[in-house]
Formats: structure tokens, C-alpha cells, sequence
RNA sequence: GGUACCAUAGCUCAGUUGGUAGAGCAACGGACUGAAAAUCCGUGUGUCCCCGGUUCGAUUCCUGGUGGUACCA
């Protein structure tokens, strides 16, 4: 029985088979499903991202899948202002939302807050985009020295977009960028029960591989085709798409292409389980393990508080 | 069958005039607050093919194997 609004976040790794688990808890919740993904976002991307099929959507209601065009701006800010809104309306109806996906910035956005920082206007980044490209970083470097030495001690000096970024909201905001970072923790209105599906490595790798293979055969080929004109967008800067445009300008080999979506899927896991060893609130379910039976773990964990 | 060359990290290879070894890629670990499937940082993980010999000491030199490549039969 659960008598508070909740948010039933399932978390795990790419290929680990959220997707699966989530439609299956959520047709047991009787209720909808928030992606928390920031590429199955948008529209068209099917395939590469492993989105959910018309028939998988077709079986509970989705949101934030294919909502927006390539070319639009997006970001875990705007996704924690539109999750939030959303799920206010749902809780009304819906006592347990799920949210699922591996983009971990949107869901620590939602369920921790991120801090209020002024959105950049197109004219200061391009000033800022041809600064870099006409003198390098240094010159930016010195800015933010001058107008941030907190967060310049603070920064990877070599990372070029935090950099950048760095100098933007500074100069957005009129005042430290590292001011404005108070690590918020906001509160919600809603409990927050996080679940991490993970695998065997060698499970999860194999799982990924075999995926890859799947894609190919289900024409990932012709949808990265498809979106060849727009490959310079940073939607299209996606594994399983960057890797058939080296394919069609010539770079490589089709063969050479497929294997590197394999290892920089591989590698995004990777990095997906650093961000999780962070994260003390989740509780882990290891799907390699047969004994586990999900659906009594998940139930056992919305009701242990009542 | 004969001759020559080769055998070193997961892969491709460098190197040690004899003092137990290092590059690229891969792999692994980490950071991450408005582009995050992005971006960036760190780490060498090794019976130097095997058995003997010479030597204080052999991955390195020598004998003999094994495997591979090329050429000759």
C-alpha cells in the first residue's frame, strides 16, 4: 500500500535493460514512465538510442521520448523545470511515477536540484566559441582568473567546456560563477525511491555488443544517414551515430565503425558506474543473479517506509 | 625435409653493448551543477616462447626444442 507521492527512479548502466523492467514495474504501478535520457529525447534518434519501441510505448504512457527536433537546445536545467512540473500534475492522479533512463545529470537535477544559473545568449557564446578559435583557451584561462580565481583553482584547466563555460556564466551573471554554485539540495514534494539495475561486466558487455549487432540489423545505417546533414549538432555528437559519420566521410571502414560503437558504448557504461559508486541512495539489483525476483524487491522498497 | 628470419603488455611493435623493460591503441580507475551518450584527468596491467649452458647476474650471449613467416626443395 503506499500513501505518499513517490518517484520510483530506475537507474543502471547502458544495455543493462531498463527499458524491460521499467515497462513491466510501471504495468504493475499502473502508471507512467518519465525517460530521463538525454538523447532519446529527441526525435527520430529510435535505433542508436535504444529508445523505446512504438509497441513498448504503446503499452504504458512515456514522456520525454522523441519530444524534441535535434536542432533544439536542451539541457538537465530545463529538464529538472519540466520533470517537476510534470510530475506535480501526475501525482494528482498517480500516487508512484517512474522515472528511468542513464543520463545521470538529469536525474540528480531532479531528485537533488541544480543550481540557478543565468541560460547564455547566443551572441556572448559565439563571441566566446570565436575567441577560443582565433587565440585558444589562454586567453579565456586569464578572464576567468581575473573574474573567478575561486573556481579557476578549482577547474580542470585543460577541460574546454567548463572553461568556456565557466568565463559565459560568468560574464551572463555579472558575478562569480563559483558564487553561484551553493550545491542546492533542494527538497522535493515527493518521496524518492532510487533502484540501480546493474549486470556481471561481462554480462553487461556482452549484452552491448549483441545490442550493436541488433541495431545494425534493424538499420541504424540508414537512420544515422538520415541525419548525416545535421551530424555537427551536439545531439548528433552520440555514440552509434559519430562513429557512422567517420564511415560515410570515408574515415573508416563500416566493419571499423560498428566495432568502435561497441567499445564507446562499452566505455559510456563505463563512466555510467563511476557516477553510480557515488551515489549512496540507490539500491542495487544485480540482474546476471537469477535468484533475485525483482518485482518483490521493488515492492518490498516502496512499502518498507510504511 | 633444408636454409634464413622472427617469438617482449590484450593487439601492433620498440628496447636492453648482460643489471628483470616502454610507446601507440585497447583495458582499467576517476572528475562531473544549464552541451553530460558531452567534455576532461589519471594508471603499465609482463614467466620478455620453453628446457638447459656460460655468468655474480640472462629477456639480452650459446646449445637444443616448440610455434610462426619467407625462400629453396
Amino acid at each position: 500500500m503506499i500513501y505518499t507521492n513517490t518517484l520510483l527512479v530506475l537507474l543502471g548502466p547502458t544495455g543493462v535493460g531498463k527499458t524491460e523492467w521499467s515497462l513491466r514495474i510501471a504495468e504493475v504501478l499502473r502508471c507512467p514512465v518519465l525517460s530521463a535520457d538525454s538523447r532519446q529525447i529527441y526525435r527520430g534518434m529510435t535505433i542508436g538510442t535504444a529508445a523505446p519501441s512504438s509497441a513498448q510505448l504503446q503499452r504504458i504512457p512515456h514522456h520525454f521520448v522523441g519530444i524534441l527536433s535535434p536542432e533544439d537546445y536542451y539541457s538537465a536545467s530545463e529538464y529538472e523545470r519540466d520533470a517537476l512540473s510534470l510530475l506535480r500534475e501526475l501525482h494528482k492522479q498517480y500516487p508512484v511515477a517512474v522515472m528511468t533512463g542513464g543520463s545521470m545529470m538529469y536525474i540528480d537535477a531532479v531528485c537533488k536540484g541544480i543550481d540557478d544559473i543565468p541560460t547564455i545568449d547566443e551572441t556572448l557564446r559565439r563571441e566566446l566559441q570565436e575567441l577560443y578559435r582565433k587565440e585558444g583557451l589562454d586567453p579565456i584561462r586569464q578572464q576567468l582568473k581575473i573574474l573567478d580565481p575561486v573556481f579557476y583553482n578549482k577547474v580542470d584547466l585543460k577541460n574546454t567546456k567548463r572553461v568556456i563555460h565557466a568565463l559565459e556564466v560568468c560574464l551572463m551573471a555579472g558575478k562569480p560563477y563559483s558564487s553561484l554554485r551553493t550545491d542546492p539540495r533542494k527538497e522535493r514534494p515527493f518521496r524518492i525511491v532510487k533502484i540501480g539495475f546493474t549486470r556481471d561486466r561481462e554480462d553487461l558487455y556482452n549484452r552491448i555488443n549483441r545490442r550493436v549487432d541488433q541495431m545494425i540489423g534493424e538499420g541504424l545505417t540508414e537512420e544515422a544517414k538520415g541525419f548525416y546533414p545535421q551530424r555537427h549538432l551536439n545531439s548528433l555528437n552520440t555514440v552509434g551515430y559519430k562513429e557512422l559519420f567517420d564511415y560515410f566521410d570515408g574515415k573508416c571502414t563500416r566493419e571499423f565503425a560498428i566495432e568502435k560503437i561497441k567499445q564507446h558504448t562499452r566505455n559510456y557504461a563505463r563512466k555510467q558506474f563511476a557516477w553510480f559508486k557515488r551515489d549512496k541512495e540507490t539500491v542495487w539489483i544485480n540482474l546476471s543473479d537469477q535468484n533475485e525476483d525483482v518485482m518483490e524487491k521493488v515492492q518490498t522498497l516502496l512499502n518498507q517506509y510504511y
